[in-house]
DNA sequence: AACTAGTGATAGCTATTTTCTATTATAAAC
DNA sequence: GTTTATAATAGAAAATAGCTATCACTAGTT
């Protein structure tokens, strides 16, 4: 029979299990249970007939063995994942599978035109969307599960490259003829107490707003939080306090049926919207086309 | 999920076709049904989406952008091979898995001695044997079947690196008090017409003690051939003719209870014994270690 | 010494993937 | 117009990989 190589999985596995030095979380990065990754670890051991790992000890050594093997594994991955760059560059940009992550202030402003335009101009691209904070489409990139994600900046980002597409200016939303604040002439630092509602903790909208405004004293904000933006409405609409609401918002119908008023903020009272993939990707032209469908809603 | 990789069986297979042209032929070297080889060349057709073969004219045509793959692929490939030479090197010479070939005349009166010597100074060593014809092993050993062959030379192969082992001289064998040939006096030529006995063709046993022998014409030679040496014995036992004997079987039981005698050809007549693996093989130093193991027997 | 927390290995079962045999479809050759 | 050659498809069987639950071992703690 053929020579038995070993699989890209047990590799992907191994390299898992060097960079984390612990069988459970290598487990975990790989989106497999603890005793199928040992399996896999044990059959690679088995399959090379050398020992890779100390488990001796409390904790996971790698041999030095098991290191140049770690290093040739990945040079062998890589040369895989070359394969996948010379088909996909054969291809028109823009096509097959791509996956997205857009946080949550941006999706429901944004999609809703550029999904219809995207489908027209690469009807072959095959686009996956996940949404979820900053934070979280950060990881799910890093880990390779995100191609490129669309985010807020500035956000505090390592081993990425962005490319910045429009400022989103906030606006105050209050309720019209609030008891809180006189739209038409008004300064934040004289508003009631907790007075201003903002999204809750892990919303780069709450860090951005509350940059924007300038805001001198946190007991300014309320201590309630809204966990969506149509709820923060709900509230201003109840006149519970004022918010800060970005631009792009402001076209959608988020405000319909409400009556909060709204005014721009001092010109430099913007979040940026970007688009953000892993440095060195090799999609990069591919994300910079994507970067160009992208515009600023309803100008 | 993480980017899906090609298998290291679906390029294997792809290069196979890449070389065959041929679904069929490609699917049988690579020891798979016809189907399951199409069901794995389509799957990668699929997961790089990219054409990789023309299946449109009478003949199977492979696409510019297959080849780059093919070529790509086979890179990674290497880089699989090398981690496990990498685990080899690591370890005992001639540990582990070997697969040795050899031909059936130098099988039985070399391995009797050679597997217990070997098992004792490499108790690691996982032997696997296969016994054949010379173009047979060789054609195994090509296509990566077979490690290393043991085989009697001079035979014409390429692509192979070789080591000679020891000479291995032919001696004339008929039986005692023979009506053919005077042993102790005789010229071959001499010799009534098909009274020499040899194996049948594809034996490289044949041909050497052919050239050995050095006779001038095929009419000496008996129609009538053996399969195997001990066949080929109990004919000259049974004075059917006189035949030649390589001296390794001498040593053996081959001709106990029978009535023959041999006596030595010229000294130049002999086949050699050589240790033969395909050139720029990673074990070439295992091999030549396993080549200082095989000595000529019973001296 | 017994207890607990942390960690990797093992067992038994399930789901998925791969392969096989048999058959079909299609195009060229006679 | 049949025959031949070749690859694709269907459906069942076999092999592989995965999961949950549990065990076994080690190091600190009580």
């Amino acid at each position: 029979m053929r020579l038995n190589l070993p699989t890209n999985r047990q590799l992907q596995y191994f390299i898992a299990l060097e960079k984390h030095r612990h069988f459970g979380k290598a487990a975990e990065a790989c989106f497999v249970s603890q005793p199928a990754f040992s399996v896999a670890i044990q059959e690679l051991e088995s399959l090379l007939n050398v020992q890779l790992v100390d488990r001796n000890k409390k904790q996971v050594t790698i041999t030095a063995i098991g290191k140049a093997i770690a290093t040739q594994a990945r040079l062998a991955l890589t040369d895989m994942e070359v394969i996948i760059d010379i088909a996909r560059e054969n291809q028109q940009p823009l096509s097959g599978h791509l996956s997205l992550g857009v946080i949550p202030t941006i999706a429901p402003f944004l999609l809703p035109e550029l999904l219809p335009r995207l489908r027209k101009s690469f009807p072959k691209l095959d686009l996956f969307l996940h949404e979820d904070q900053t934070e979280r489409v950060y990881e799910l990139m890093m880990q390779g599960q995100l191609d490129v994600i669309l985010i807020a900046l500035p956000y505090r980002l390592r081993g990425v490259e962005s490319l910045s597409l429009f400022r989103d200016n906030f606006h105050l939303a209050c309720r019209k003829g609030s008891r809180l604040i006189d739209p038409e002439n008004y300064v934040i630092d004289n508003l009631p107490e907790e007075s201003v509602l903002l999204l809750e903790d892990g919303h780069c909208l709450r860090d951005h707003a509350l940059s924007a405004c300038k805001i001198r004293s946190l007991d300014k904000v309320s201590k309630i939080t809204a966990s969506s933006l149509l709820t923060l409405v709900q509230m201003v609409d109840a006149d519970l306090g004022v918010t800060f609401i970005p631009e792009m918002a402001l076209h959608s119908n988020l405000l319909k049926h409400t009556h909060i008023i709204t005014r721009p903020l001092a010109k430099n009272s913007f979040r940026e919207i970007g688009l953000v993939w892993r440095k060195g990707s090799r999609r990069t032209k591919e994300f910079k086309l994507l970067a160009g469908q992208i515009q600023p809603k309803g100008e």
